[in-house]
DNA sequence: CGTATTTGACCTGCGC
DNA sequence: GCGCAGGTCAAATACG
């Protein structure tokens, strides 16, 4: 992971080097018509600052990496500290093999985890992470500012700043009961099926002869599902993990019939999925997914993972203040309670929430599991769709029962890919990218661009990284991106078409992508001003 | 032959 | 208590 971070910083810092050189190069042939000596001098100076700017980004991404690093050791210091309690509830040798993996694989594989704190610890990083890269942008645009020097030390203060406020943000999962908290106590229930449901889990203990001794009498905790509708031809969507059919039922009210699967990517992960093809739509494929892997993930199946932990946790936090009808939640990512819980994988729906002002959390009766609260990510609906998911139209055409929750995320379809599980990868370059966890929409609109610009055509979207699909899109043909940049935007806010709209629209993606920070609201709105007017 | 899938039986919870 | 539906198990089967 760090590697691609820097990998992606680095193929930044190459693309300005680039910019600027051809920058250079154009006023250097501009120069041929004057004075040559004279122009030759200046264009040899504003080389020289390209190349102390270029020396100062790479210090910013020393500073990053090295911020990184520190991070990532504070992340195994708290894991550390987590486990010797997990480990007397669980499996000792399997617990500690596994601790030792995480240790080893961390570099490649990412944990999900509902709630826990190597959650919110990945997410800090990318809070730093999102810090210095917009640091980056920012200094890489303010040549006029003649103080280097000031302008490093500008940069030092802000990445302290960031680590002072992952310093907070851990504070405050820590310390409050939040919902995530309860999420935890799930998280660990879940790594024991024995303890979970009663009787039945009893029953399977025998069965199974476990030799699982502890027993907890604990109220048993909420078990929240996730439910994920996608357009999807093949028979189960790709998520990126590994899963094994272990049974398959005709539920009542659907002729096809219900596959069920458990996670195989390690022999204990409690994970299960159900997937079912909706009735009415056969190209609609609903896949549940029940419990938190307790092992590390592969990179590609961190997009879903992600997604669901982030609903789940949602889902947690939002039932758990009001469960007895649909909620309106506030999303405003200042809120310490639910800005933590958004923050973890995506931000989905945002956008949405923030258009529409609502946000449906499932009423306590389930119709699919009494017991069981689910939250549904609705990926099959169109944008412009997505932009009246609150009418109940569209409850009506999927056939979703009124209890559960419905998020849109708008036009991600993983039918439309032959390779579902490029999306994870491509997820993985943008979050790592330090644009934050609340990038989904953007990355949505960020393919949507993509194919605008027919980049598609010339190199396969899917298997580039974020930052190469928006820097081709920028480098080869500017005024289109921008354009396609206003439309998505003005389309993701619902304004008008006057510039001032656009405006408006551009400075609210800005606050879409801030965390909760108004240092950053600031630094991602200037980012995107500056995205769609100066520079193009 | 090892692994994954299929499928009927069994278990559990809930409503009547 | 009974029936129903959801969920799981495990033997049988298929597959590479």
């Amino acid at each position: 992971m760090p590697n691609s971070d820097i990998g992606s910083a680095d193929h930044l810092v190459e693309e300005k080097k680039v910019e600027s050189i051809n920058i250079a190069h154009q006023e250097n042939q501009s120069t041929q018509v004057s004075t040559k000596g004279c122009e030759l001098e200046n264009a040899k100076a504003q080389m020289g600052e390209i190349r102390r700017e270029n020396q100062r980004l790479k210090m910013v991404l020393q500073h990053v990496n090295k911020d990184y690093q520190s991070l990532q050791l504070r992340f195994f210091d708290i894991v550390k500290q987590e486990d010797p309690r997990k480990l007397l509830t669980t499996d000792n040798s399997s617990s500690t093999i596994k601790h030792d993996q995480t240790e080893e694989e961390e570099a490649e594989l990412v944990s999900l985890s509902l709630g826990r704190s190597p959650r919110s610890e990945a997410k800090n990083v990318h809070i730093v992470q999102d810090h210095a890269y917009k640091n980056l942008i920012r200094g890489s645009n303010i040549r006029d500012e003649h103080h280097d020097q000031d302008h490093h030390d500008d940069l030092k203060a802000n990445l302290t700043l960031g680590l002072g406020s992952e310093m907070q943000l851990s504070t405050e999962l820590v310390t409050f009961p939040s919902p995530e908290n309860s999420i935890s106590e799930e998280a660990k229930e879940l790594a024991e099926p024995h303890v979970s449901n009663g009787d039945h889990d009893k029953s399977q203990k025998t069965r199974n002869g476990d030799d699982h001794e502890v027993s907890h009498e604990q109220p048993p905790a909420k078990r929240a599902r996730v439910s994920v509708r996608a357009r999807c031809d093949t028979p189960t969507m790709n998520d990126g993990c590994q899963w094994r059919k272990y049974g398959q039922k005709i539920a009542k009210g659907n002729p096809c019939p219900r596959a069920y699967y458990r996670c195989t990517v390690a022999p204990s992960c409690p994970v299960r999925k159900q997937v079912q093809r909706c009735a009415e739509d056969m190209s609609i494929l609903t896949t549940t997914y029940e419990g938190t892997h307790n092992h590390p993930l592969p990179v590609t199946a961190t997009f879903m993972a992600s997604t669901t932990s982030a609903a789940a946790s949602m889902l947690l936090s939002g039932s758990s203040t009001s469960s007895d009808h649909p909620t309106n939640v506030g999303l405003n990512t200042a809120s310490p309670k639910s800005a933590p819980s958004m923050l973890n994988g995506l931000n989905f729906g945002h956008f949405d929430t923030m258009r529409t002002g609502q946000f449906y959390l499932p009423n306590s009766t389930n119709s699919s599991s009494p017991l069981l609260p689910t939250i549904t990510l609705d990926l099959t609906s169109s944008p412009i769709s997505s932009s009246s998911s609150s009418s109940p139209s569209l409850f009506n055409r999927s056939s979703l029962p009124s209890s559960l929750a419905r998020i849109p995320l708008s036009g991600l379809s993983f039918g439309n890919y032959s390779e579902p599980n490029i999306l994870p990868t491509l997820w993985g370059n943008g979050s790592n990218l330090g644009y934050g966890n609340a990038m989904l929409m953007p990355y949505e609109n960020a393919l949507q661009i993509g194919s605008s610009l027919n980049i598609g055509k010339q190199a396969n979207p899917l298997h580039e990284s974020l930052t190469e699909t928006l820097t081709k899109a920028i480098t080869s043909d500017p005024s289109a991106f921008k354009s396609v940049i206003a439309a998505a935007i003005s389309s993701m806010v619902g304004g008008g078409e006057t510039l001032h709209g656009k405006q408006d629209g551009v400075e609210r993606l800005g606050q879409g992508l801030t965390l909760g920070d108004q240092n950053e609201k600031g630094l991602a709105s200037s980012y995107f001003n500056r995205l769609s007017s100066s520079n193009f």
